[in-house]
DNA sequence: TCTTATTGTTAACTATGTTTAACAATTCTT
DNA sequence: AAGAATTGTTAAACATAGTTAACAATAAGA
């Protein structure tokens, strides 16, 4: 491994609690048209304190910007990331409910985690892939109806995946949709 | 969105620091034999300080043991653990690399990132999921195919993913492989 | 209008995961 | 065996992201 791979973990730009301050706003401008610390506060369960302080930094960082009156907006750059983040959990989410059928609240949860993490690369991808996978494209819809009917066997010889030991063996009630 | 699903994220069992510390101690056991402490801390660029702090955590909580000579090993617990992310990063890393076809750096940083955040139950429909795609059965032959011509149009209207904005408008290169 | 409640900010504190510096115990070199 | 280097630990400090408490400014109600 390359050294040093491990660390770059958190050094993303904002961290996930940033990042859910941003979405925080979003959400509330949608749903009530306006937003102040104290909506931003009681929607992500944390202190005004916390969170006067998390957006003075987003307000240094240009993410946010505030009217006179302190109602928050996102600004450019933050809509961008908002949007960013949003469409990889969407498709996160969607690869996890939709192709793999891993159950709703699992997904969301599971994606929440991971949206922030993601390259842009890789989100690409995976939307080209989802974008094939469930469209009426027959070879989709194949391959769709094979993986509902297909149990996978781990063992060493035909396990195409595992390479030593696998986690999963001992464990192939996991294994079922 | 359920109420604080966002806080999920920093609620694991152990920090990434601390998963980045066992898988260490595996490393180094395979590669030398033995591990120290300061093996694992030149290992992750660490003080000794710092790791000395983090193994006495790890011991508290058994995931790891040590002998006389103070050389460390993985207790039952630890094993089990990196065994499972070192699993789970396996088929995170065979997903974006092998399936998506993200280079094999972006693939590796990508998994190593998100590699103790995913459930088992996730995991799994991932491995089954995987197992079936890279397999010789002709309906996941044809669909491989079929990807890899397959150039996604991401339009409102013909597009099974976006529901709202789509980030990758104006950046179709990215979808690609 | 006067009182009360809400809001945003700051100060002082906590916990975690780092750092450097110091030091005792161990191991290596010659 | 003596001196030098390495090792593991602790102490003091720093940054980040939270907390509660206090307070001034604003908004809302009687």
């Amino acid at each position: 491994m390359i050294k040093d791979v491990w660390k770059k973990f958190d050094e993303t730009e904002l961290r996930h609690s940033s990042v859910h301050h941003l979405l925080a706003i979003d959400t509330l401008l949608a749903e009530q048209g306006y937003v102040r610390a104290t909506d931003v506060a009681s929607y992500l369960q944390l202190s005004r304190a916390s969170v006067s302080i998390t957006l003075k930094k987003l307000r240094d960082k240009d993410y946010i910007v505030e009217d006179q009156n302190k109602f928050l907006n996102l600004s450019e750059k933050g809509r961008e990331l908002t949007t960013a983040v949003l469409s990889k959990r969407r498709l996160v989410e969607t690869f996890f409910a939709r192709v793999l059928g891993v159950s709703p609240d699992i997904a969301e949860e599971e994606a929440c985690k991971v949206e922030h993490l993601l390259t842009d690369v890789t989100s690409a991808r995976l939307l080209t892939f989802i974008g094939l996978y469930l469209s009426d494209n027959p070879q989709a819809v194949n391959f769709r109806k094979e993986f509902a009917r297909y149990v996978h066997q781990c063992d060493e010889q035909s396990c195409t995946v595992c390479t030593n030991v696998c986690y999963f063996a001992g464990k192939e009630e996991l294994l079922h949709g």
